[in-house]
DNA sequence: TCAAAAGTGTTAATAGTACACCCATGA
DNA sequence: TCATGGGTGTACTATTAACACTTTTGA
């Protein structure tokens, strides 16, 4: 029928980069591998595509696994193809990064599979090429704040400009002067404050805003 | 040995998006699909991974053997994953984008696969989602440009500061300001006069410029 | 002599950066 | 009353955008 049957076939996996954004710092979501070869390692979210599936759908029943989220910021990020990327097979993995709220997914999934989120800026040994997709994925999101609101998918809805400005330097690895950020942001169109005040981070109290419209896209 | 038997493999394909200047007008190199489906199709320059390879080497063995090039200016675009994108059978396809010289590729070799230049602007129907992929890719190049001097890539060793904007122009679609564009050039560190003179273009004849330092990686 | 491309500066607007103090409140 | 985080404005610098005329020369 077609003219691919002399060609070899492949494994092909996902895995997913879950961020999330807690006690003021970027975090990941990783677990311990379930299966040889590096059992017990520590490893991203991943899985194999099937095939019903497309690759992108693929993700999202990966990332709904883990999470039981679904219409989640979710961006393809790279294909990792080394021959010896996984010791025990050769395996084609195609990575995502996913941007979620960690006050807002199912935790009993999550810890079902022994996930737990760590600091992007201080990452445990990950499993084969884990860590170059872990980089490379923080630098696209580093890229990607500077011109869209995607800060809005990890945040609570409603947050402080302190919240807020404390995500953008966790993902910028910066420090940013408070006047220039609030004016920076004050001048963007997506963010608006609610008239509520939160009392719990501060005596005085804080305004509490919230963004026009959240960006759940799922590609782009 | 691994636990992975009992998941599917794919036939995983590489296609090459090939981008050269011409004309003035930024190209892509195409060819007849040379089996089926689509046999006969305008088709993307691609092949299949092989066992013993990685898929960044299968990249570099496809465009050398289109083109007998070697150590290019090449990188991965994106991976295409959908159930359907080829009808044939399912294959997840990886693609990469390349720029080269025009005047400096072995069209023995091309012309032995039925390959042509088209512009990019005016692409006749591709076969499955390639037109996709050739939009995706200009879009990044479009970014890529403005911050790095990629277009030594694509330029004759000496060109003028007028092919120069040219080839910007093609690539960003916009037409920049002469003056402004001769400024932002000359304030770079990567171009520098040769003092010769091209009397080809022009009665007058314009200075040839040339690249200190040509950016031919395969990886960045 | 004229058509055709080469070459050349100034000004205005915008965006980004640096920097320090007062405010409101609950404990 | 004081410690804590919330909130505010101005001056400087760098970058970007707009804009038009003179030069050279081969046909």
């Amino acid at each position: 029928m077609t003219a691919y049957q002399s060609y070899p076939q492949f494994y092909v996996s996902v895995d997913c980069i879950i961020f999330g954004f807690a006690e003021g710092h970027l975090k990941v979501l990783i677990h311990q591998r379930p299966y040889e070869p590096g059992m017990g390692e520590q490893s991203l979210i991943g899985g194999f595509v099937q095939t019903n599936e497309s690759v992108d759908s693929s993700a999202k029943r990966i990332l709904k696994e883990f999470t039981g989220l679904d219409n989640v910021y979710m961006q393809q990020l790279a294909a990792y193809g080394e021959v010896e990327r996984d010791p025990g097979e050769r395996v084609i993995s195609i990575v995502y990064y996913a941007l979620i709220n960690v006050d807002n997914y199912d935790q009993t999934l999550s810890e079902l599979h022994n996930a737990k989120w760590v600091d992007v800026d201080h990452l445990p040994a990950l499993c084969f090429d884990h860590r170059d997709m872990v980089q490379k994925a923080r630098r696209k999101i580093g890229e990607t704040i500077k011109n869209e609101p995607i800060g809005s998918n990890l945040l609570p809805r409603y947050f402080t400009l302190s919240l807020l400005q404390t995500l953008y330097e966790s993902i910028l690895g910066t420090s940013i002067d408070k006047r220039n950020f609030r004016r920076a942001i004050s001048e963007k169109d997506y963010i608006k404050p609610t008239g509520m005040i939160d009392k719990a981070s501060s005596r005085r109290g804080a305004t509490l805003y919230e963004f026009k419209e959240r960006v759940d896209k799922a590609e782009a």
